[in-house]
RNA sequence: CCGAGGGUAGCUCAGCGGUUAGAGCCGGGGACUCAUAAUCCCUUGGUCGUGGGUUCGAUCCCCACCCCUCGGACCA
């Protein structure tokens, strides 16, 4: 009794044109596609699309900043991405971009249906503005002093020596990021979408399995107080789409960029708008955005307010991941652990991080871990050592010494198979749950009874005097690593390839599970991949040590990253020597416990005494690693009384703040209380 | 501080009310030699974060505490 097909459309997150893959952008992607080649497999129809997120002002300035058209810009970034995707078998059946015509139909559409529905609402508000590039300044664009702790040169959102949030108009001396000039205060007007009309809409939504319950929890907090209306609105100039009948207003990118998964569908079938709601109107099709947790907030709450409020349905299911963490830490481009995409695949086979992810993912939306030490071990004990040396053993034989021709398997066999064949319902419930871990732990264990099964039977021993036999031992030992192989196969497709070619049979499907090879001439063994070795890893490292411009920015939608910093303005000689630098021995330091970033550091200033110095480095380094170092700072800083105390000073660092905060240090010969000039 | 998730062998994790708590990897000892890539057998190792409670019985349920991770009002 087949399960009648099940018609899914599948989409990843658009990723932000503005920078490279890096492989914390392919947890989600290779999630994905092995969640897509499973369902295919199973034969079920499924259409997966992407494209990139290609609208925003960090993309107008960095395109800017090249002197390149905006359109030129994304799409390189877009050609780029592709290549990415192709090199780790991620295949959509559309990867298309929001910058589209079709996208910008779908928007209009949305707009004029939301307008309609009188869900549109218009409000002032204050911005900076930056009079000299003459646009409005995102929050991470304008800079200055943190009007709470007096931090100098924090983000207009929040401060990240004293973890204040506060709006940018709050900040002290606000300069802009993009020209460095003082921006101006200037009210606009702006569009918002009335999220509240939806409330009930979307609890329903939630609490009927929209997402699994641990996010579900989460969400509710959300909903215990007026959620808040959605700013959709920019001003000019900005790259987007303009909003009709006004002047001067573009969609915000947030707003176009899950409509972009309607685009890629629309330029899927072919078509426009119109058939990309047909389509997305059937009665059957499911509806799966893979997401990372940072954009929940997006899609369980803006994306299906917006197809409510467009009448169209809102999705299935969101099937939320977690961020990767490399050897335990946030990917970090000081060190040196921020890998893209291209990189990786210039040293490691991108089968491997496939196998990889696959053994740590789940449905959970908990962060998973990339331990260099422990890819190793999994990929050369379990993908080559298990699962390719199956094949690796018995299909040499067969070919030297047996004509490649397989017979019947032996009776001996039969339990071992059958335990292989029973397995797949199980296996397809996993991958269904999209709990990878567990079917590559499945996988695993029944590559260790096959491999069991190999040594008792010994057919290089039996083959000396029982040709047959052995040949049914062969036999069933390449059975077994072609039903092994076609569970694996939505995770490493290539390897999978591979086998069956050398197997010499068509592609298979979840169905070629129950059926046989007997009496089948198979082509001569090549190999299907290599083990890791720890070398190959470390130059990867190295590359990064040298090469800082493959570290691009993290491509998250809609959050700008720091563009470099402005040149302050000349300074004459005195106003330099008005600041007195010295050099200074931590005596002691210890952790603030109350805060996520402050230390207190007392310095041996020598021939000035000591000093005690707040300084926001608690996530960079330990009380241990300072005492004893010495480190440069400012002794003439006014002192500055803080909630936890007066710093005296200021210790000198580079570094955007948080866990890369680098100190600066002198030469060991140097003496506390030496002035530095 | 508030909220969510988690703390099980050296590592990565499974188990989640019921016989002496499991797997893989790593470590140790053998065997084998078909495997460009090895495998097989044996084996060391755990008061299941801490302290209470419910129960005939708790790693699993409840309470408190400790520790880790991630979120937290206008970026949403």
């Amino acid at each position: 009794m087949a399960a009648a097909k099940r018609n899914i459309l599948v989409t990843s997150a658009l990723p932000y044109a503005n920078g490279a893959i890096h492989i914390g952008h392919l947890v989600e992607y290779i999630q994905t596609d092995i969640w897509v080649r499973f369902q295919r497999l199973m034969g079920n129809r499924v259409l997966y699309l992407c494209g990139d997120d290609a609208h925003g002002t960090p993309i107008m300035l960095r395109a800017r900043s090249e002197g390149v058209a905006p359109e030129q810009f994304i799409a390189r970034m877009n050609q780029e991405h592709r290549e990415d995707f192709a090199r780790f078998g991620v295949k959509f059946d559309c990867y298309y971009s929001t910058h589209s015509p079709e996208n910008e139909a779908l928007c209009y559409l949305f707009y004029e249906r939301l307008k309609a529905g009188g869900h549109i609402v218009h409000r002032d508000i204050e911005q900076f503005f930056d009079p000299v590039e003459n646009i409005f300044l995102p929050d991470r664009f304008i800079r200055g002093q943190c009007p709470n702790c007096k931090a100098p040169d924090q983000y207009g959102d929040s401060c990240e020596v004293c973890g204040k949030h506060y709006s940018p108009t709050d900040l002290i001396n606000p300069k802009s990021a993009v020209s460095g000039a003082v921006p101006e205060r200037r009210s606009s007007r702006h569009f918002f979408l009335h999220l509240e009309d939806f409330r009930d809409q979307l609890l329903e939504l939630i609490r009927g399995g929209l997402v699994d319950s641990a996010v579900a929890n989460k969400l509710e907090e959300w909903f215990g107080k007026e959620l808040k209306d959605w700013d959709i609105s920019r001003d000019a100039p900005f790259f987007g789409f303009p909003i009709p009948g006004e002047a001067n207003k573009y969609f915000y990118n947030w707003l176009d960029a899950p409509i972009g998964y309607l685009a890629a569908l629309a330029k899927n079938l072919g078509g426009g708008a119109a058939d990309a709601e047909e389509y997305w109107k059937l009665d059957d099709l499911e509806v799966y955005h893979f997401i990372g947790k940072d954009i929940i907030y997006f899609h369980a709450l803006f994306w299906p307010a917006m197809l409510i409020g467009a009448g169209l349905k809102p999705p299935t299911k969101l099937c939320v991941h977690g961020h990767l963490t490399i050897n335990g830490e946030k990917m970090s481009k000081s060190r040196g652990t921020f890998i893209n995409a291209a990189q990786y695949a210039r040293h490691l086979d991108t089968q491997w991080l496939r196998y990889y992810f696959a053994t740590r993912l789940s449905a959970s939306p908990a962060d998973i871990d990339l331990s260099f030490e422990d890819f190793c071990n999994r990929v050369n004990s379990e993908l080559v050592g298990k699962l390719a040396n199956l094949i690796s053993r018995a299909a040499p034989i067969l070919t030297r010494l047996l004509d490649g021709r397989t017979g019947i398997v032996t009776v001996d066999a039969l339990p071992v198979l059958n335990e292989f064949r029973n397995a797949e319902s199980q296996i397809a419930m996993d991958y269904d749950q999209r709990n990878f871990a567990a079917v590559t732990r499945r996988i695993c264990a029944l590559a260790d009874k096959a491999n069991k099964f190999v040594e008792e039977q010994a057919p290089w021993s039996l083959v000396k005097t029982d040709e047959e036999a052995a040949r049914g031992v062969l036999t069933a030992a390449l059975e077994c690593g072609r039903i092994l192989m076609i569970y694996l196969k939505p995770i490493v497709p290539e390897m999978a390839a591979h086998v069956e070619k050398c197997l010499n049979i068509r592609p298979q499907t979840w169905r070629d599970i129950q059926n046989s090879m007997e009496s089948h001439v198979i082509n001569p063994f090549e190999h299907l991949t290599g083990r890791v070795e720890e070398r190959k890893i470390q130059a990867m490292l190295e590359e990064n040590k040298t090469d800082t411009t493959a570290a691009a920015a993290p491509g998250v939608p809609a959050t700008p990253t720091a563009t470099e910093e402005p040149l302050a303005p000349e300074c004459s000689i005195e106003q330099f020597s008005a600041v007195d630098l010295r050099v200074g021995r931590v005596i002691h330091a210890e952790a603030i416990e109350a805060t996520d970033k402050l230390m207190k550091v007392e310095i041996d200033a020598g021939p000035l005494g000591k000093r005690t110095v707040l300084a926001g480095i608690k996530k960079a380094c330990t009380p241990e690693e300072l005492t004893g170092r010495l480190v440069i700072f400012c002794a003439n800083l006014a002192p500055r009384k803080m909630k936890f105390g007066t710093s005296e000073g200021m210790i000198l660092a580079s570094g955007p703040g948080g866990k890369d905060v680098f100190l600066l240090s002198v030469d060991q010969r140097a003496t506390p209380g030496q002035r530095v000039h």
